[in-house]
DNA sequence: TATAATTATAGTAATCATTATTATTATTAA
DNA sequence: TTAATAATAATAATGATTACTATAATTATA
């Protein structure tokens, strides 16, 4: 296995997520990071943000469209997608605790966590359309 | 705005899904109705597929990896996907009615519907490691 | 602190899933 | 039966992501 060793890169990567909420894509953290550093790769930007969520310091949001979206907040938390713009948003809502063992009992295999992602339209559709 | 026109392709391919429980991908469709249509293209199954989606005769199911995958079941149910081998699993557990609801009280938009998938080990994977 | 070892990067090519294009064929309406 | 039109096959194009490789940056060691 090999050691992690720092880049400024992925700092700054880091630091962008964090700093932002809303739910970049990899080419979002890549046009955002390019101004600190001009010369940065995608697959730099790419291999960082599989890396950050591998090691539980970002979170992966499958979308059904427009690529997938990262998040900086690690603790656990549900995402509003419109369906209009593709614009994702956190929300407000407590994490369903019993839902895992609930889907368990009839179930062959072993059901470690779940994702669960919202559909309608976010505000700024309904009042610009 | 046009009128549909019936195609057998579209019917071997409705037929398919149907008669599969595996949650086929696209290429999955595209391997089995070659059987009776050897020329039948991929695109031909894209535009089908999302064609079904949207007549709400079939539904997309959204995945981490390996393509969307397709459901001939419609009527609301939620989906396991093994994190292991990448495959979808109908699960046992009845519908969360009152999430969109409790999802929507500190939301600015409209919240609509959800998706919701479970992840971790299948009993295939557990077995066969 | 200089040097060696090794990981990370930039730049680019390649891959995979999906959609667009277009001439031809199948279906439906007249 | 013919005309209108939607669907198809074949292919090209796109968009998101990953793989490759020579060079640069980071870390360990002498």
């Amino acid at each position: 296995m090999s050691t992690l060793k720092y880049s400024r890169q992925r700092e700054s990567i880091k630091e962008y997520l964090n700093s932002s909420c809303e739910h970049p894509t990899a080419d979002m953290v890549y046009m955002s990071v390019r101004q600190e550093f001009p010369n940065i790769s995608l697959g730099t930007v790419y291999r960082n943000l599989n890396l950050l969520a591998d090691l539980g310091e970002a979170i992966k949001i499958t979308t059904p469209n427009g690529g997938d979206r990262f998040d900086g907040r690690t603790a656990p938390h549900y995402h509003f997608c419109c369906t209009k713009c593709g614009n994702v948003i956190d929300l407000d809502l407590k994490e369903l605790t019993h839902v895992n063992e609930a889907a368990n009992e009839h179930f062959d295999g072993i059901i470690e966590s779940h994702s669960m992602m919202f559909y309608g339209t976010c505000s700024d559709c309904i009042n610009n359309q």
